[in-house]
DNA sequence: GATATTGTTCTAAATTTTTCGAACACTCGT
DNA sequence: ACGAGTGTTCGAAAAATTTAGAACAATATC
């Protein structure tokens, strides 16, 4: 069973949030998970492939953005939305907001 | 005489943005012009060739970052603080907290 | 067990970004 | 007018990102 590591939230840095926030994909896939709580890489709105998909929450993940964790064969994600404002404060009200 | 264009606050995206502010170059002139009010381009702490500089400023004009004006031969930039707090507040905070 | 589902990893191609040299235009001081 | 300083633009190389097909591992379902 794949664990998925993610970073502590002290360790990110801006430049990572800012260059994981910067592409239409990821951006949609937070949006995404600000309403739907919990969801699987299948559950996702992107028109990537899977693989692609997967480096994406990479991503995501390693700019703290998300956390993920397995159930099954299923990854269930979630933005880490307490800890991530705490450190970034702005952020993701302006991700939300989305204009 | 060069005239520097910028973007209506309004039109810039939040990706844009993000991409602007995920270069630690940019990030570093960004976070110059915080402290240092208006400079020419010369007078930025970078170790990249002027045509390069030259285009990282346009990322930053782009993102509705910054403001530059002719005096002389110098263009003097500066960060549109108020107008870009305004419509993405937070963000700057960040910058400038830089960790 | 066989098959489908979920998602990762490897490898590589396509695209974008970053970088810079050289040529150019403009301003300033002399 | 000349030379030095400031910065843009063009053209192209280098580097990083994005993308996806295929093989794979693990779980779930039948």
């Amino acid at each position: 069973m794949k664990i998925y590591a993610q970073p502590d939230m002290e360790d990110v840095t801006l430049e990572a949030v800012m260059h994981a926030l910067s592409d239409p994909c990821r951006l949609k896939i937070i949006r995404t998970l600000m309403n739907e709580e919990e969801l699987a890489c299948n559950q996702l709105p992107t028109n990537v492939a899977k693989a692609t998909l997967s480096h994406h929450m990479d991503v995501l993940r390693n700019a703290g953005l998300i956390s993920t964790r397995m159930q099954g064969a299923k990854g269930l994600s979630t933005v880490r939305a307490e800890e991530f404002v705490a450190r970034f404060p702005g952020i993701l009200d302006l991700v939300k907001r989305g204009d």
